[in-house]
RNA sequence: CGGGGCGUAGCUCAGAUGGUUAGAGCGCAUGCCUUGGGAGCAUGAGGUCCCCGGUUCAAGUCCGGGCGCCCCGACCA
């Protein structure tokens, strides 16, 4: 490629609109652009990374044996009915009518449209496993876009969903894609570990997040630096410091307290001058429209996650004021387990089953009671584990300490279940000639969200550090003078022979101050430059100059093309998987 | 949906208290001169000052309403 003759397009100054580094070089590097909120578009060198990315997918999922298949992105709303999210999914999904009047939904996920062409397609056991998979846009209509192409509205996933008649099959499936994943993170550079993760209401057995540490993820992971235990802070699970320590303190008698206007843990901690593990949280949530109070010790946060899944609830949110009001029968932050104006359920943490003489609101404004004794002043039927995990608790595999990191999810491996071969019913005949549900896994890859951590991952002041197997090019000539007719003679040469040996070559021809070219190169992060100047007049010599740590080499012009050809040969070798 | 910030040239921004023909740097075009890390000189093009309404002799500037963008939170198969 010239790119004199190419759509090079950068920026001197960072974005006004950009907030995270590898938003702001998308931009300025000219990779991508911005339509509008959550909507980007490639430019060419943003474009050649991108089908980098896909290729080296691809690669790796053919290799593990998945097929791919392009499904429409545009699917009836009947598919989704029958499945049962059409209601569910909410406005996060797009939803277009067309001129008959009749809904179409611009897909957000493709379950059902795998299980649709499975059902079209496959009818014995003999056809099984069977993974299918498309590299396609997807379309949410998020909430808050953010991040640049991180999180945003039209983005591109990598999407497999496999197909087995039992769950040993599943298992076998699941695990061929986990490391295709390894292979495919290792790949591109990035360093990605499967975390934990929640399984939630999609009703699966096993689910990981691949994770790559860094701070603008959205993420929180627990991880145990002793035993490597990593978890998404959804599902993480630890023991608390001081679990089991039972207080020997004789009960008190029960007593109200007017607290006029005192609120929070934090003031009533000063309030009662006492430590906020002698609080007893009650708030009220909203399950499925039924109101539950739910009981933590006051230095601790409920793991909503958690919570849902125990209830098997679909939807879960805090209760209004109204509600509280109606169920406690005092003002918002009076809640307490005694004296519930109204009967309903109540969910104890593990956290507060030891504590003696506790403080908790008393179900009248204004008033909070002491000395609560769990057993003697009121009674728990369910204990759980809602706990929110974090840093300085204790890991439950090893006794170690737990830190908390932030991560960004490139992917995510899914064992599903029955949950859509059921419902839209996709049946097999096994051997003996039953009708089975075949059980699926589900295993994505966001590829823009990808790019964008590697970004994150790897830059500097110059902008950005790309890892040879995704780099727009491999190596850019740079004839220093671009009217100089030895200088382009030689630079022309070295660039037609290794275009020739299939070298992913460009050669900076823009009529620019050396200067100018050569900063764009290192904002695109073009892992190799070579140069041809005064030297290769002088001294028959080109330099090769690396971008992550600046070495220079000198090479006699005759020995260019094939040096150059090895030294790529190399870069590639550290990210063979 | 709550809180905060912002909206003026392609980009980044300046335009107190309302007042002529709205500015800068970079970028862009043309010419000269240049090319070893964002050169210099000259000339030039480029504006719905986010939109609508109001106040006023006069609005980029003041008032009301709306829209858009960014950040935090809520939310997120």
């Amino acid at each position: 490629m010239r790119f004199s003759k190419y759509l090079i397009f950068t920026l001197r100054e960072d974005p006004k609109d950009a907030e995270v580094i590898s938003h702001k070089l998308m931009i300025r590097a000219g990779l991508v652009y911005k339509e509008e909120s959550g909507l980007y578009g490639y430019l060419p060198i943003g474009f050649r990374v991108y089908n980098k990315v896909v290729n080296i997918i691809r690669e790796e999922m053919n290799r593990a044996g998945a097929i791919e298949v392009l499904p429409t992105i545009l699917t009836p709303a009947s598919l989704w009915i029958e499945s049962g999210r059409y209601d569910i999914m909410g406005k996060e999904m797009i939803r277009i009518k067309d001129r008959k009047d009749n809904w179409l939904v611009l897909g957000p996920t493709h379950e059902e449209a795998f299980t649709d062409i499975v059902r079209r397609t496959v009818s014995s056991y003999k056809q099984l496993p069977l993974t299918l998979y498309q590299i396609a846009k997807k379309f949410r209509d998020e909430i808050r876009p953010r991040f640049g192409v991180m999180r945003c509205r039209e983005f591109t996933m990598k999407d497999a969903y496999s197909f087995d008649i039992d769950e040993k099959g599943l298992d076998e499936s699941y695990n061929k894609m986990r490391e295709a994943y390894i292979r495919i993170f290792k790949r591109v550079g990035l360093n990605a570990l499967p975390v934990e993760a929640d399984v939630g209401s999609m009703g699966g057995t096993r689910s990981e997040e691949f994770m790559v540490f860094s701070s603008v993820g959205e993420a929180t992971i627990i991880h145990c630096p002793t035993c490597n235990y990593y978890a998404n802070v959804e599902r993480a699970e630890s023991i608390l410091k001081d679990d089991d320590v039972v207080e020997n303190e004789t009960m008190g008698e029960l007593k109200e307290v007017d607290t006029p206007n005192v609120f929070t843990i934090e003031d009533l901690t000063k309030f009662f001058n006492t430590s906020p593990k002698k609080f007893i949280k009650t708030i009220i949530y909203m399950a499925d429209g039924k109101p539950v109070a739910v009981l933590i010790r006051g230095d601790l946060d409920i793991n909503e996650v958690k919570l849902k899944n125990y209830l098997g609830a679909a939807e879960l949110e805090l209760a209004t004021p109204e509600i509280i009001e109606e169920v406690t029968g005092a003002k918002v932050g009076f809640a307490g387990p005694v004296g519930l104006k109204k009967e309903i359920r109540v969910i104890g943490d593990f956290s507060i089953k030891n504590i003696k003489n506790a403080i908790t609101g008393a179900n009248k404004t204004d008033k909070h009671i002491i000395n609560v004794n769990i057993n003697r002043d009121f009674e728990v039927k369910e204990f759980a584990d809602i706990r929110t995990a974090k840093a300085g608790d204790i890991c439950k595999n090893c006794g170690g300490s737990l830190e908390e990191t932030k991560g960004i999810e490139v992917g995510h491996i899914f064992k599903l279940g029955y949950k859509y071969t059921e419902s839209m019913n996709v049946t097999v005949l096994d051997k003996s000639g039953n009708r089975i549900h075949p059980i699926m896994g589900c295993y994505g890859i966001g590829v823009d969200r990808t790019i964008a951590a590697v970004i994150e991952t790897s830059n500097d002041e110059k902008g950005i550090i790309w890892p040879i197997t995704i780099a727009p090019f491999e190596c850019v000539i740079v004839p220093i003078a671009t009217k100089d007719e030895k200088i382009m003679e030689i630079s022309n040469k070295i660039y037609e022979e290794l275009l020739s040996k299939n070298v992913d070559v460009a050669i900076d021809d823009r009529d620019e101050t050396v200067g100018v070219r050569m900063n764009d190169l290192d904002l695109m992060g073009i892992p190799f430059k070579i140069i041809v100047g005064k030297k290769a007049i002088n001294e028959n010599k080109i330099e090769v100059k690396r971008r992550d740590n600046g070495q220079t080499y000198e090479i006699p012009v005759s020995e260019a093309v094939d040096e150059i050809i090895s030294i790529i040969k190399e870069e590639y070798k550290k990210y063979e998987a």
